[in-house]
DNA sequence: CGTAATCTTGAGTCCAATCAACCAATGTGG
DNA sequence: CCACATTGGTTGATTGGACTCAAGATTACG
């Protein structure tokens, strides 16, 4: 289970066996959470690092009148917060939306990787990088793009996110986030997201009912969608770029 | 002009006098760059390490149709792209919109700094955070938020990262951009800006005139905009967190 | 098996985008 | 110095898309 983390890293970073086992030490323990708790609160200190192991989770902010605004998926192999320690505040909650597994990792072994194990802090910095592009892409997702596109754009990164850590069988994974979720994440209604859903069903391009996602013509997905897997940084960079 | 980057970076650590010594070292030689003019393309290789030293850049995405995304502001002081290095290719283009003072920071410098200045490292990484959190506000505010709300919030963003560098006189600072860049950092059409921007005039909360922004009531701007100052970090953290 | 969530569908309303002028300020070349 | 072009801002009319409200169907779950 542990290794979705590491196969998650290892896209950016050539590990060593070492690496490797300090990274499986660090998430040896983990614990289950069931879906839609909080596990970190906005405004609460940051304390812990957190590794999710397998479910869905997110990022979510709550605005005036109450409502909730999704800003991050957080899906298996998720590194969450590495540098919680150095800032005081959070500034979003952290929350499970499936029922999940999940591993605190002891403080004593994070400030231990972030002296000893460069390559893996090199990793993680890529890894920072890709969620920043990420957020770009959500933040030209809102403010560019109509309904049926977001929602397809969204579907496609979460396909190419579960596929970075294998969790993709025949064009199918498991998804079991509900269309509020969906709507919330995407800045729309529920009914709103509903119907495009049903638009994109109706195209043939998805398929999505117990939580479980189907994609069935990738390539025609994103070209609606105005999708570019560049974005999520996926593809293997080990050895392709200079050494800083 | 370079101490807007040391002065926000002692917001995050207490420099030494060698800190700051080299920063200034790396901030020396800056050149002019006209208005509208971009500075590192979207697809490019990521290559330099920015500083902003005078002036208002963004970044942005275009996305289908040629709509253009604003997904940040830049403003005096910020660093960009310090791991420009290790990450591949641009996910934006970084560019100016009004006259800027940049400077380019000799990769030979960047390295040396990350080896033997931890506590820049240590304030870059708040840093980093920060502007995290500044996007999860975003997509909370196209996300979440009607038009005014929407560029009162921005506006109230700008003002706080301004003052955190000293920009703010009386009130007031220069913010020379237009209101179709607004709309574009804010998801909607100049003309519902224009109308936004003449409410919030009408209200007596701001004046925006040749590039020039206004606060006229700083308390109320940020309760009709659902503003909380928290998210920005900018509050002096010197001392107030354990070291990792 | 029954209750609560979630999804689905329809109808009506409203808000924001679009289209289209027009104005003011600035700059340019003759 | 003035005619003209350009850019950014302002205003109104129109239209379409997204939200709201509401009710029924389906699914999940204790």
């Amino acid at each position: 289970m542990s290794d979705a983390l590491i196969r998650r890293l290892e896209i950016f970073a050539e590990l060593s066996s070492a690496d490797k086992a300090i990274l499986a030490e660090a998430t040896a323990t983990s614990r289950p959470i069931s879906a839609r708790t909080d596990v970190s609160r906005e405004g609460d200190a940051r304390r812990d690092v957190f590794v999710l192991l397998s479910g869905i989770g997110c990022r979510y902010k709550i605005v005036a009148e109450g409502r909730r605004c999704i800003v991050a998926f957080v899906l298996p192999g998720d590194l969450c917060d590495i540098h919680a320690p150095i800032l005081n505040r959070m500034d979003h909650t952290l929350a499970t939306l499936s029922p999940c597994e999940m591993s605190v990792m002891p403080r004593s072994i994070v400030s231990h990787i972030l002296e000893h194990h460069p390559m893996i802090v090199r990793a993680l910095a890529c890894s920072s990088m890709a969620t920043e592009s990420i957020q770009h892409e959500w933040l030209a997702n809102l403010g560019g793009r109509n309904s049926p596109m977001r929602i397809g754009h969204l579907l496609c990164e979460l396909y190419h996110r579960m596929e970075a850590v294998d969790l993709v069988e025949r064009g199918q994974f498991s998804l079991p986030i509900t269309q509020i979720d969906l709507a919330d994440a995407t800045g729309q209604t529920s009914v709103h997201v509903n119907r495009s859903i049903q638009r994109l069903r109706s195209e043939r391009l998805i398929t999505f009912a117990q939580g479980m996602l189907g994609i069935l013509d990738l390539r025609r997905l994103e070209r609606i969608s105005d999708f570019q897997p560049d974005y999520l940084q996926l593809s293997r960079q080990v050895g392709t770029t200079s050494p800083d």
